[in-house]
DNA sequence: TGTACATCAGTGAACGCGCGTTCACTGATGTAC
DNA sequence: TGTACATCAGTGAACGCGCGTTCACTGATGTAC
């Protein structure tokens, strides 16, 4: 039975069409001001059809948040694939590349990214929270798996790749939301650039003071003194597992 | 005649109000999301009676973004006040202070700015991203007018002042887009505090090798190898000026 | 092969609603003389 | 002090519009037998 379902023509068609056109009209305007007759529109169908398959905005709204985080992970994940602590600027070139092949290929999704990531719609926003702190969490597995920051705490590791996301999103951020040209891409590359190679100058200047036991002075600091900034090799992996973003829900 | 004008009863107080009231709806929705119809209720005026201040819903979001952009600027000021090379750990708590205090006292203002910085509606966004240029801006001022940082280029220094401003707002945003709670507070304290350091020893690291004559290598990173990484001492100041945040529009 | 039936993506009309904006107006305030 | 006048923040009714959502329906498709 290779034929669709009776009745079901053309339904996933549809609904990839709708999704597509969502991401289109998101181009412009956020996800408050979408609305479901312009939409259906843009299909070519109408406005009642719009609710065989999803129950509201907010619905299709996840569907969205999904496919946007899943290719941003894509491309950070490609980003890192081949990092290791002996060729910095290349890695940190590779990177760069990864997320500007992204920005240019998936400009919709990542301007959803960018934009409804601080969104008022609670749902989306914390959906969009979770995707990228699930990349953090991989972009730290990776750091550790793969450089000299293997022997930090998860906690300090985080610190790292939290830093290295937001660059990321910041640098996505300046490639997208403005018409594309090439002196901004340009600039835009070498701040990303420059700023992950700060990153890395500290984070190897940190480490070695690190282990030999030292410890960043933070008694000036009281209400984050709590949580320890020491080496330690014997934590446990927090909730992760290296390929946390592989098992997207289909 | 320190009475009001003719007739103008009470203007600038409903404008005021006008604007304390977005602020308040913009604390659960986007400014796409905004009405008229609701703002004027809020303040118990008609709606026609709002074109007796704003042109538009764009008029008054200028006004915020006006207003916002400056409590940040503020903030980040005051943070910067006692910047200087000797004392790093107690600089970073007085920056990570000034912001904590700016996420409570304005929460509304730094909502709104997290939100409307990537927004579709265009103006806004251009005056919220010029608005975060200048404090980056007056930031690498006081790096070059305070820091070891004195010695290395204007463009490297904004590198570093941007970098700052972003971890900066990702604090901000962290502390304000979800109800306050003092578990989350303190770990985006310290995940900001812990940044910030990260930055810290990343440019003191570069420093020394930049001011030995070296160079960062960025030749395996073509398309951004046009810029200068090297040291110039006698370069001009971007067009800046230390007080350019000082001088808001009446 | 032919017929009766089930499925269901999409239709089109209808609904009530809140919206932005306009307009002639009101009435409190202050000024001119 | 009193009167005629100008100013203008706010009124309230009205407008046309696009919105989300509902509902009974249609008609193409595939299945059972």
């Amino acid at each position: 039975m290779p034929q669709p379902l009776p009745g079901r023509r053309n339904k996933q068609e549809t609904r990839t069409a709708l999704v597509a056109a969502a991401f289109d009209e998101l181009t412009g305007q956020s996800l408050d001001g979408l609305s479901i007759r312009r939409l259906t529109a843009a299909v070519g169908i109408t406005p009642a059809a719009f609710y065989r398959h999803f129950t509201d905005l907010d619905d299709i709204g996840l569907v969205l948040v999904d496919e946007a985080v899943s290719q941003l992970a894509s491309a950070v994940r490609e980003g890192l694939a081949n990092l290791n602590q002996d060729n910095g600027p290349a890695v940190i070139a590779t990177i760069a590349t990864s997320l500007s092949e992204a920005a240019a290929r998936y400009r919709p999704q990542m301007i959803f990214v960018a934009r409804e990531r601080c969104s008022g719609r609670e749902r989306i926003q914390v959906a969009i929270s979770d995707g990228i702190r699930r990349v953090t969490l991989e972009t730290a597995g990776e750091l550790k798996a793969k450089t000299r920051i293997r022997d930090w705490s998860w906690e300090d590791t985080l610190v790292v790749s939290d830093a290295m996301v937001h660059f990321g999103i910041h640098f996505i951020e300046q490639l997208v939301l403005s018409p594309p040209s090439q002196r901004r891409t340009d600039e835009a590359t070498s701040l990303f650039y420059r700023q992950l190679f700060l990153l890395a100058y500290g984070a190897d200047s940190i480490g070695p003071f690190l282990a030999s036991g030292g410890k960043i002075p933070d008694s000036e600091f009281e209400s984050a003194a709590a949580l320890p900034l020491t080496r330690t090799d014997d934590e446990e992996s927090p909730d992760l597992g290296h390929n946390c973003l592989s098992d997207r829900r289909e």
